[in-house]
DNA sequence: ACATTAAGTGATT
DNA sequence: AATCACTTAATGT
């Protein structure tokens, strides 16, 4: 493991680090629809891909989702750091969008590494702010596109965190995570499909221009 | 062959 | 853009 540890994070931590979260950590073999964390619950680790999406979503009243945005390898979860620190609950729910390998450290480290390694707080800064600009991004998303524009961001988005143009969803699956119905769904996968933007199949969408 | 689930469509608000 | 109501198509048992 302390061999996936160095090829995935070595260009971050020093070799010390690297040995620690070694020695604390769980290496967890994820498979795609995973959920990881929900809405509510005590966040007790922190986890650092090595491969594979994580799907974060936001849940209304009703219990109804909202996409947020997908994490990937080299990323960690910083919702984890922030509710550590005050021993908070989750505020969103973690799914895992595909395969995904990663190491789960629990929180009592992350504070007691940030003044011991500088890379360890660099890294946790990095994360923090790129997680703050992925928010925004959610947010402009939301406030500011329609819905055809926001339909063709998630496909793009999708066919990004699985590496590849063909992707495997149900309409209705996507108005699950876009936050509306199955119908405008289907009526505007319609349009991009007479437009020549992708193809449809049933449970199955092809990008073609991308 | 039948039931279930996914997708397409017109009409209305 | 949402909802209803209905149809058609694909898939599982």
């Amino acid at each position: 493991m302390i061999e996936a540890l160095k090829q995935h994070y070595g260009y971050l931590f020093e070799d010390d680090l690297l040995k620690e979260i070694n020695q604390v950590g769980v290496f967890k073999d994820i498979p795609a629809g995973f959920l990881l964390m929900d809405i509510g619950e005590t966040i007790k680790y922190m986890p650092l891909l090595f491969s594979g999406a994580i799907k974060i979503l936001r849940e209304d009243a009703k219990g109804d989702e909202l996409l947020l945005y997908f994490i990937e390898q080299g990323d960690t979860c910083t919702m984890s750091f922030t509710c550590c620190l005050g021993n908070k609950k989750s505020e969103i729910r973690a799914i895992a969008e595909t395969d995904t390998k990663l190491i789960m450290v629990p929180v009592e480290h992350m504070q007691l590494w940030l003044g011991k390694y500088k890379s360890w707080q660099n890294f946790i800064l990095l994360s923090y702010h790129e997680r703050t600009s992925e928010l925004l991004e959610a947010i402009d998303t939301i406030a500011f596109l329609k819905m055809d524009e926001r339909l063709l961001k998630y496909l793009k988005d999708k066919a990004m965190v699985n590496h590849n143009d063909v992707i495997n969803v149900t309409h209705s699956e996507i108005a699950q995570d876009l936050h509306t119905s199955r119908v405008v769904i289907s009526r505007l996968l319609k349009k991009l499909e007479n437009e020549g933007a992708i193809k449809l199949q049933r449970n199955q969408i092809q990008l073609m221009k991308l």
